[in-house]
Formats: structure tokens, sequence, C-alpha cells
RNA sequence: GCUGUGGUGGUGUAGGGGUUAGCACGGCAGAUUGUGGUUCUGCCAGCCCGGGUUCAAUUCCCGGCCACGGCCCCA
């Protein structure tokens, strides 16, 4: 027996229902923000990230030459390609755009919960315009969006690494490096890491005054929502030659996304996020549901410099993040089960409903044209195929969920007369045999 | 990269060195040739793979694969 590669899954229809109804609901309020859907290849040029993100990335790509030699890789993200996409394609359209996004990568990683090898991203970009309201659109469209899921007791983690940087330039610490990493760099990791002997070792042999390593502390421990902002900005003025402009645009970016989006349920503003990663310019913003334990991050994004690498420097930074399709239906299809609710999505269900229809001892084209007409009038029609008994035939409707059962043989035929059965109550409502009278009948 | 637990029909499970490997759900059929959901009966279908120990392994041991967790990491 052959199975899946280790790392995929299965979706039979019952989840298909569940991701569908997500998909829609996301791409709906990505369509209501203004943006607008794009697709790019499942597998890229293998320099594509490895520009994006060096040469370390390989070991965890789907790597592969094709025929021609060409290297090539399964796509393990999805910003780079589209920003590629923006390059080659879309030059000559109106700025900014919104794009959105969604489909597989692929991660060549041990897979866990909520981790896989092969998974999915929904995800958005503005590109071409750059500020705190172009990341307040973006923060709020992804607030919209998990709070129209339905999803509970989650928190955005916002911070912006401008506020960092400014502290650590102002000081002194040099954002470039002959050799290894830049002093700028290595602060940013010890603050990230809660290492304050190392930061301390690092403004020695790097000739800067040990004394700002406790309002450093300070500033990396606080916590709280909006107000952190004030507490801040309190601390920061005592510091000599820090610029506050990354402080104000953060304060400015949460305003907007107040009046664009309702409260999370949670909100942590924390000022010396660092994400490792050196192509984010300013705010950067996480969202975490502790239900999911150690792979609790279900969205991430911010503003970023990646453009450049494709000659449009000029349109640097965008903004955009990445929404973890699978983590955000894991946290959701928990919440549901802590609830016992059977719905996991909005709008899982499919409303219409489902007539089945039972050609009974006739030939199967006695009934064909009705059925053509019923499905072209937007009723969901499934046939017996297996010419079952009238018995079986109504077990049969039942466990397929349709909501009506129609019994057409040779009598009724004759006298161009039937009966729809309606299978909650079993009431049984007479019709003729034509589109409109059963129609009418499926109302009722 | 480190590490814990586990793998018995399609699903959920019981059991255990020699068994007709039990039960429930499910699917199919019959009782029931024009209106289901009850009931009864029958059928379908299983010990992850390889090696070892043994007279005998699904059961014990080792390895692999797969599954589920906890750290580390995560563009």
């Amino acid at each position: 027996m052959v199975q899946r590669p280790r790392g995929t899954r299965d979706f039979g229809p019952a989840e298909m229902k569940r991701r569908l109804a997500f998909e829609s609901l996301l791409e709906e309020q990505a369509r209501r923000h203004g943006f607008s859907r794009v697709q790019t290849p499942i597998f890229e040029s293998l320099d594509l990230f490895t520009a994006k993100s060096g040469p370390g990335v390989v070991s965890q790509l789907y790597a592969f030459q094709d025929k021609g030699e060409r290297d090539l890789t399964l796509r393990p993200e999805l910003t780079a390609p589209v920003m590629r996409m923006v390059a080659e394609e879309l030059r000559n359209e109106t700025k900014p755009l919104r794009l959105s996004y969604y489909g597989q990568c692929f991660r060549y990683e041990e897979f866990k919960k909520g981790r896989y090898r092969e998974f999915y991203q929904y995800g958005v970009e503005l590109i071409g315009a750059t500020g705190p309201l172009v990341e307040a659109e973006v923060i709020a469209l992804a607030i919209n969006m998990l709070n129209e899921a339905g999803l509970k007791n989650w928190e955005l983690r916002i911070g912006h690494v401008g506020v960092l940087k400014q502290v650590l330039t102002g000081i002194g610490l040099s954002d470039s490096s002959d050799s290894g990493e830049p002093p700028l760099a290595s602060a940013m990791r010890f603050l990230d890491k809660s290492d304050f002997d190392g930061l301390r070792t690092l403004f020695e042999s790097q000739s800067i005054s040990t004394d700002f390593v406790a309002p450093l502390q300070q500033l990396s421990e606080l916590k709280g929502g909006q107000e952190t902002i004030v507490s801040a900005r309190e601390l920061l003025s005592t510091m000599d030659g820090v610029s506050l402009d990354a402080l104000d645009d953060l304060e400015s970016t949460l305003n907007s996304i107040g009046q664009l989006a309702p409260a999370p349920p949670s909100l942590s503003v924390n000022l010396t996020v660092a994400r490792g990663l050196d192509y984010y310019t300013g705010t950067v913003f996480e969202v975490h549901v502790p239900e999911l334990g150690g792979e609790g991050q279900v969205l991430g994004g911010g503003s970023y410099k990646l453009l450049h690498l494709f000659g449009l420097a000029d349109l640097d930074p965008c903004c955009g993040f990445g929404l973890g399709f699978d983590r955000v239906l894991l946290a959701l299809e928990a919440q549901a089960a802590a609830d016992g609710r059977d719905e996991v999505v909005p709008g899982q269900a499919d409303e219409s409903p489902l007539l089945a229809m039972i050609p009974f001892n006739i030939d199967a084209s006695e009934i064909l044209d009705l059925v053509r007409e019923l499905r072209s009038s937007g009723v969901r029609v499934e046939i017996e195929l297996r010419s079952r008994k009238i018995g079986k035939a109504m077990g049969w409707a039942d466990s397929i969920g349709s909501s009506y059962a129609l019994v057409v043989g040779p009598r009724d035929i004759e006298q161009g007369q039937a009966t729809v059965k309606r299978l909650a109550d079993g009431e049984q409502l007479p019709v003729t045999l034509n589109t409109k009278s059963i129609l009418s009948a499926l109302n009722a």
C-alpha cells in the first residue's frame, strides 16, 4: 500500500467544506479591503529564495533540477514569488497594488502539529505605498479576517523594528561591519534573548556607555497594550540623541487600526522585536493563539524592503502578512470542539436544499430532462444510481444529507404526478412532474 | 538538531508466545416489489514493514517506516 509522503495531508469532503468556506471568507474580506487575488507557480527558480533568505535556506527546500539542469524548487513561501511577479508583470499597473494570494508552500523540515511539509498560506501585500496608514490598512485586514472567521482568544503582538534601531544607532552602535555580524545586529539579538550580560559585554567592546543597558532592559521588559507607547516615550526621552520618529509612527499606526477594525481580544506592544530578518523596516506584527501551544503563531507580517532585489527600490518598503491557513483552522477546530459546536468555519454548511431523485422501476432517461432543469434552476440534485428498492433508497437519501426525496415510478410517469417527501418530518408534498411545481414544493 | 509515547478491519477499540484475534460503528445484502431512520439475520474487512530470539511471534528484542506530543529552529 503506497502511503502519502511524510508531512502531507489528504482532505476529505467534510474537511474541504471547511477549508473552502474559510478560503472564501478570507477572500471576501480581502476583496472588501480592495485586494485582488493573484497566483504564481508552485515551483520557482532556486535563486529567487536564496536571494531573499540566503544560501542557508536550501537545506529546507524541496529543491531539484529539471531535465534542462535548471535549479528549481517548490516554493517555501509566497512573498518572494509575488515580488517577482510584480517586477516581471505588474510594473505598469497603477500603484499602490493591493494583492492577495493563497496556495500551498513546501518546506523540508520535521513536521508537527500545525507544521507540515506541504502547508497552505493566505497572504496579502500592499505595494507602492508606505507609512503608518498603509500598515494600519494591512493590519486592520488581518484583524477583520480573524474576527470574521470567528477566532477567539488570540493576541496581536505588534512592534516596530525602527524603534530599537533608532535607539541603538542613537547611542552609537554601527549598522555595518567589515567582518562578521554588525554590532547593531548583535545588540538586537541579545535583547531578543534577554541576554543583558551579553549586551553589556558588547557595549564595552564598542566603547559605549554601559549606562544604556538598564534603560534598554526596561524598554524590552515593557509589557501591555497601547499604553506601552507612553511609557516608552518617557524612557527614550531620557536617552540623548535618540530619535522618536519610529515610536510616533507606531502610535499613529495603532490609532488608525483602532478606527479601521474592532479591537483584537488581546493587544501586546513589544518595542524590542527583532524578528531576525533584516528586510523588515517598520512595524512588524504577529498573531498568536495560545491553544496551539508551541506552534501558536498563526499570522505574521510587517513592512519590509524586498523589491530592490528586483530593481524596484523606489517601491520599497511594502507591507504585507502571511496567514497560516492550516494553523488558523486548527485553532478554529479546537475552539469549536471546546464549545461543542459543529460549525467550525462560519458558512461551511451548504444552505441550498439537496433533492434525492429516485427513479423507481423506470428507465432513468424518463427523469433526466427534469434533473437538468432543476439543476439549472439552482437546486442540488443527486440521482439514485444503484437501483435500490424503496426502503434502501430512502435510507440512501437520508445518509447523503438530502432534505427532500422524489420517487418517480411507472405510475407517476403515467399520471404526470408524484410526491416530494420532506425527509426532516416525513411530510409528503404532491407535485406535478415539472420543474415549476417541484420548485414550489421545495420552497414550501 | 534533541527527545517522549504509540501502531490490531475503512473508523474507534479489546486481547495476547500456540486464540475460529473479540466488540462497536461503517459498508453491502436479505427479512420488506411504491416511500427511510426501529429491529433481526447474513456478508465484507485487520495484527505497519524487515530482521532476530523461539518448536511456535500479531504478542518479546532490534532496526526501519508511519502517527501523536515536548524542546530548538523557523524566510
